[in-house]
DNA sequence: GTCTATAAACCGATAGAC
DNA sequence: GTCTATCGGTTTATAGAC
């Protein structure tokens, strides 16, 4: 599409990943982008609500792609190292880039939901996908359907939790133990159904 | 200690928890707690800054106290639901508060990771103690002690996670899924100990 | 589509009277 | 310990030229 709407939407994702979404001034997005104000509102009628709900929704669809291509690297006898190697990645992305969220969903979330209706509809509808994208490959994995959707949400709260963590203490350690186990419950869950 | 300065530090925690840091301006906790700016920073005198660390450290040990009064109800033979029961009553705090968030020490946490080293070092030593408090109880529930940690860091990464998915969605699915997942991990891992 | 100027309100912080 | 006035800078948003 548009080259200066991608290069405001980027720039804005950096901001909200470093600060969140109050901390972040239309100026800072101007400056960071190249974007003058004007063309901010040009692009972004709504001003910086509707920019929110943009960013969050460009955000969540780049993880959900992410995720399905980590999964995809998996062997089909083993989906549940997939799980893991998805926090392993996160772990270096986060050491790599000094710790700053690798994901701006969760901050502005919790920014937000209860005075931006249409962020946090945004918002939820992200983690749905993500509940939805996991809740395939369990079922790939031979997980039983009772467990399918208690197991594809809790992996989505380990990865929000453990950026929480492991963002705060500086150290990979939460995302690692987050990794660990969930592997172990996708692979017994899998194993406890094949045993059925 | 002083009335006032505990007006100033319940009413910020409220509305940290409502809107998170930035959003929230000292007008505003001045207006809601009844305090004067100058009030504020005679008590605070290093600013919001130095109020936001106050607010963290006095809700994590608040917090901390739930917890173990939580566990503390649990009989001896079954910590585990002490632990699912922990994300019930989080669930049914939520639920009453119109999804208010229960915590405001994880959206802060993320708001402020990158950009203030006296708030980061507050929070990470909050989610310090609470890995703690679970870690002691994970013990006395019989779990090995290589498991302990992990666990323990899973469990609060739960917390947190599961705050996020269920105020975004406003349901209580995910808090409940969390809950009975851990409490499944925790009786997992005090009976494979007892059985070596 | 881009850019500048500006409005009106608010921000955190400080000084100093009481 | 409380309160008010104020500083300099920022905020989101809009109007209108180009």
């Amino acid at each position: 599409m548009s080259e200066t709407r991608d290069r405001i939407i980027t720039a804005t994702n950096e901001l909200f990943r470093r600060q969140g979404f109050h901390a972040t001034g239309l100026k800072e997005i101007s400056t960071a982008s190249g974007a003058t104000i004007g063309s901010i509102y040009h692009f972004f009628p709504g001003g910086k609500e509707r920019l929110g709900v943009a960013v969050i929704e460009s955000t969540g669809a780049a993880y959900r792609e992410l995720f399905d291509a980590i999964l995809d690297e998996s062997p089909d006898d083993d989906p549940a190292s997939g799980f893991e190697r998805f926090f392993a990645a996160a772990a270096d992305t986060l050491a790599e880039s000094d710790y700053i969220d690798p994901c701006p969903i969760g901050t502005v979330a919790r920014e937000i939901a209860n005075t931006s209706e249409p962020m946090r509809l945004a918002a939820d509808g992200v983690f749905a996908s993500w509940v939805d994208a996991a809740r395939s490959r369990l079922t790939s994995a031979g997980v039983g359907q009772e467990d399918t959707g208690r197991l594809a949400t809790v992996f989505v709260a380990m990865v929000e939790g453990s950026f929480v963590l492991s963002r705060t203490s500086r150290s990979a350690d939460a995302l690692l133990a987050a990794g660990r186990t969930v592997g172990d419950l996708v692979r017994n869950a899998a194993a406890a159904n094949a045993g059925t």
